[in-house]
Formats: C-alpha cells, sequence, structure tokens
DNA sequence: CTCAGCGGGAGGTCCCCTCAC
DNA sequence: GTGAGGGGACCTCCCGCTGAG
C-alpha cells in the first residue's frame, strides 16, 4: 500500500511534465486509475467505455442538428458513413436494451461473482476436508488449512485445473447476458488475466505450498465487499459522477443549483479542528432545511491540499 | 439554448435505460459532451486522451510490479508486446517533453489562435472598408458591414478562398508543436471540421449576403473568451478535476482531507434561502480560518436536485 | 448541398505460436 | 516463470473518389 502511494506520487510529479494540467486530461487519468488499477477493468474495456462517451456525444449533436449526418460529421471530424453506424448502434441499444460497450459496474463480473460459484460448484460440507488432494497426510492437509489467512471462508482448496475450470465457467455466466455481436471466446490469456485479477484483489489467495508441487488456489473472501482504499476508490467515483451531474446543472443555468470554491491558508495546527467544524457546519445546514417528503436535494463537499492554481 | 437543453435532457432520460447508472460511465458520458459539443474537440482527439489515460495506468502498475511486462500485461489483458511499446512511449514522452496525445487545452488550438492570426495576416487599416470584394457600391459594402452583430471586432470579412487558406495557416501552426510522429496532414475533411467548429463556437459568422453569390466569412470575437453556458462548462471541468485529486487524497487516507456528502429534503420556498445561507457559511468558515503563509488548502462543494440515488 | 456508395492505408486490439534465459 | 520474436484476424480511424437526388 504504501509502496503503491510512492509509486502513485513520482508517477504524478512525471505527469505533471507530460500532461501541463489541462483539467480534462486528468479527469481521464483519475477515471482510469481507479477503475482499472482499483477496479480491475481490462485495457479494452476501459477505451471501449471512452468510446462509447465519445459515441453518445455525437448522437447527442446529431440529435441536435435535426437528424444531419453530414453536419454532425464535419462537426467532429468523422466520416458520414460511421456517423451514420454510431447512430444506428445507439438506436438499436435503445430499442433492445443494452447492448452499447460500458463498464456497467465498479468491478468486472467475475471479480463479484466468482465467489458464489465457487461455493456452488465445490461445495464444502461440514465433515469433509477443504484439501482433497490424494496422497496427503491428515497433518499435511491441517497444515495447508492452517496456512490459510484467518477469516478466510470455508471452501473447498482448489488445484490448478480446477480453478481454470471455475474461471472458465464464470467467464462463460459473464458471455452469456452479453448480445451475440461483442462476446469474447474464452482463451488462455482471459485466463491468466482474470486468475490474476483475482488474486490481485485478494478474492482468491495462491498457495505455493512445499509439501504439494503445484499451486493451489482458495478463496479469501465470501461475499465480496472490497476494504480500505478500494471502498473509498468507488465511493471516490460515485461522488465524483454526481459532482458531475450537479455541475452540469450548474453549467445550465438550473434553478437551484449552486456551486463554489473557497480557496485560503490555514495553520497545520488548526486544520483538523476546522475540517471537522466544517463537517459539523454542514450537517447542521442540512438539518436545519430538512422536510419531510420535501424536494430532493444533495449537497457535496471536499476540502484539503491545494495543488492545483 | 433552450434546445440544446430539451435534447438534453430527452438524450439523458433514453440514455438511463441503456447505461444502468453506472457512474463510472456517466463521468465519461459528461466528460464527452463537455470536451466534443461544448469544446469542440474531434471525436479522435477525445478517443487518444482516454487511450493515453488508460496507458498511463499501465504504466503505472507497470512500475508497481517492479517492470515486469508479462505481469501487466495479465493484469489488463494486453499482449507483453504491447505493454513494451506503451511503456517506451511513456518513457520517450517522459524524456523529450510532450509526445502523448491529450486534449492540452479546453479547446483545439485553432479556435484559440485563429482571431490572433486573422489580424496578422488580413489586417484591416483604419481608413479600409473591411469588404474588399470587387464589383460592389460602397452602399453594398456598409449593407454587409451593418449585417455583422455589434461588438464584433474591427477585422476584414474573408471570402472562402481566403477563409480556406487562413485555416490552412493556423492548421500548419499547430501542427508545428506536434512531434513529428502523429502529426495529422491537412486534408479538405479537416478543412470543413474546422470551419463549421469556428462558426459553431461563434467565433466566425457566416454572411450568405443576397448581394453576392458566394459566402463571406467575418471575426466575431477578437479575444477568445467563451460566454455563458460554454464558459460555465469550462469552470465546470476545473472543479471537476480538482475535486477529482481532493477524493483521490481521501481514498489514499491522507491527513487533512475530508469529504462529504449531505443528502436531504427541502420546501421548494426556502431552497434559495437555504442556498444562499450555505454560500455565507462557506465563505465565513474559509475566512475564519484563512492564515496568510499558510497552509494551501481548498474547499469545493456543489448543491442541487438530488437525481442519482 | 445532402446523401449514397465504392475504393485504400495505417494502426490498434485481440488471438495463437515458437525460442532462449 | 520471463523476455523477445514470428504470424494472422478483425475493427476503426483516416483519406480519397464518383454519382443520384
Amino acid at each position: 500500500m504504501s509502496k503503491q502511494s510512492e509509486v502513485a506520487s513520482q508517477l504524478n510529479q512525471e505527469l505533471s511534465k507530460v500532461l501541463e494540467r489541462s483539467p480534462a486530461d486528468w479527469i481521464l487519468v483519475y477515471l482510469s486509475l481507479a477503475m482499472m488499477k482499483m477496479g480491475g477493468h481490462r485495457y479494452g474495456t476501459f477505451l471501449d467505455a471512452a468510446t462509447t462517451a465519445a459515441k453518445l456525444a455525437i448522437y447527442s449533436t446529431f440529435l441536435e442538428q435535426g437528424k444531419n449526418i453530414r453536419k454532425t460529421g464535419f462537426l467532429y471530424h468523422v466520416e458520414p458513413k460511421r456517423v451514420k453506424a454510431i447512430v444506428k448502434e445507439i438506436e438499436d441499444a435503445v430499442a433492445e436494451g443494452q447492448s452499447l460497450k460500458v463498464f456497467s459496474s465498479k468491478e468486472p463480473f467475475y471479480v463479484m461473482a466468482l465467489p458464489f460459484l465457487w461455493n456452488e460448484k465445490f461445495p464444502c460440507k461440514e465433515n469433509e476436508s477443504p484439501v482433497r488432494l490424494t496422497g496427503l497426510t491428515p497433518g499435511e492437509r491441517k497444515s495447508i488449512e492452517e496456512g490459510l489467512p484467518p477469516g478466510s471462508p470455508r471452501a473447498r482448496i482448489l488445484d490448478q485445473v480446477e480453478f481454470s475450470e471455475l474461471i472458465e465457467m464464470v467467464h462463460n455466466l459473464s458471455q452469456d447476458e452479453l448480445p451475440e455481436e461483442h462476446r469474447m471466446p474464452f482463451s488462455d490469456a482471459l485466463m491468466m488475466h482474470m486468475r490474476f485479477r483475482l488474486v490481485n484483489s485478494g478474492t482468491v489467495i495462491q498457495i505455493d505450498s512445499p509439501l504439494v508441487d503445484i499451486p493451489l488456489f482458495a478463496l479469501a473472501s465470501d461475499s465480496y465487499s472490497p476494504k480500505g482504499e478500494r471502498e473509498r476508490a468507488f465511493a471516490m467515483i460515485d461522488d465524483v459522477a454526481r459532482y458531475f451531474n450537479l455541475l452540469q446543472a450548474w453549467a445550465q443555468f438550473k434553478e437551484g443549483t449552486m456551486r463554489g470554491v473557497e480557496v485560503f491558508d490555514i495553520d497545520l495546527e488548526r486544520r483538523q479542528e476546522a475540517l471537522d467544524e466544517l463537517d459539523v457546519t454542514l450537517r447542521n445546514w442540512a438539518d436545519k432545511y430538512h422536510t419531510d417528503g420535501g424536494f430532493p436535494m444533495v449537497l457535496q463537499f471536499a476540502a484539503g491540499t491545494r495543488e492545483y492554481e
């Protein structure tokens, strides 16, 4: 964790040279870090989601311009042919339901669905040992079991073949929900990707026991819920999306919307005091004006070190 | 403006079906709308910027994983070959300065640079008429001049050929700053794109006078500064980037950082009162703790209608 | 001026394979 | 395991062209 933070700050310094503080670029970078590094989405998934967003911007302009393909194409430097294809793609998606390539969730499907499928396909009965390898003494089984971190759910420990089967199952399951056009066939590369991701996210633990010469895999978390930095990363995305939504209303001069930025310098010894007071003040403000059954409102705020100018 | 808002809200409703409220997807959509529709960036520019952001996430992980190409590739389902190319690309960019494809500014270069180049290449002297077409009576010249909106800068009015020349010049100027690898040759498609964008952004006005059978072009704003909805759209991007930056510090449990969301319902008659009070309260809070020469801090907030759950 | 179709090239994302350390 | 190389499939972004309303 601390190593990650170090690298991150080092990276930020290097990037400031390259990006030269264009705010939109920073938004994209923050988002990619959150979705790929924290969420574990594929590189291609991020690109697809971004492409979809850009297509929606094109479609939006297409409607505004009175469904004029050529004009829309000129405005964004896109071929009329391509504009037409994009419009058709989106209209089909609206008509038939989900068929655009989007993130659709904070983490990839297989990361979230795997624990359930694991217990379903490889159940571990009360009186059985989670370790089912042949040629092991009860003592050796026990030592492997005890090698697991405390709090691990009671689930069977799989060998590489079983684990690969499970991954293929969960992959096929995730593909079932997708439309025919953009399903991905299962491949070794995909398998390795999912395996690394599951281990990296802490959902699965890989055991390289000296007792057996093959790697074993154990389920590490039963119901899926990220902790700590990962959990906050997801909350961050939620907040930013809502905040963006609020500011968009503000940018359109909609009534009942307000935004503000307060820039100031503070004595570090009073910083925590100030933040605590801010928290209380805003809660009181919201409480003061709250009316049951009233118009739905939200206030978002964030305070911290000023890095931008 | 109102037509745009109508279409936008109609679009939003359609999109909610398709996107199924994944917050990261919404962030991308908001960003694409702001950069492409408001900023006037090309479709390809948005895709390139998003790709660059994803590459940076890969590079970041590459460093964290001890410069292990293969592992990085598995984590994001990217070929080792491609990882290597991405790493090289970024390291070259850091070493040699700017060479990644990014937005780099809120609006494309040519939109901002054109007014200056216009006055430089086609100066309009004090005692000359801005209209330089042959075969027009002084009265006809005057009627064309008076057709311009008030507040237009004094600049020569160009015919289609001159305008195209000017566009090509500003395009070449913008390409000079780019590295050799990804320069775009000038093309008719690009010319039409820039022409539509300049007119659409209000920087240039197209005059289809009945007196002449060819379209004329007039400069509409001298120093470039967007107004109204466009101006707010850019402020919005700034705000979101800073807010994202603050939340990232919060997600990493950095000290002196705070974020909050207050959800409440309000009596519509008291809404404006509440927002005004909020504004004053937060300004007072910042003033209260401000210390000259202290630690740099920023507070951001936004309040409005709650649409998300 | 708009819409329609055709051609081509370049580069990227994906997949698989082998070989040496 | 890792690095480094080969291959091919497919899609998308760019460019150019011509012809029908």
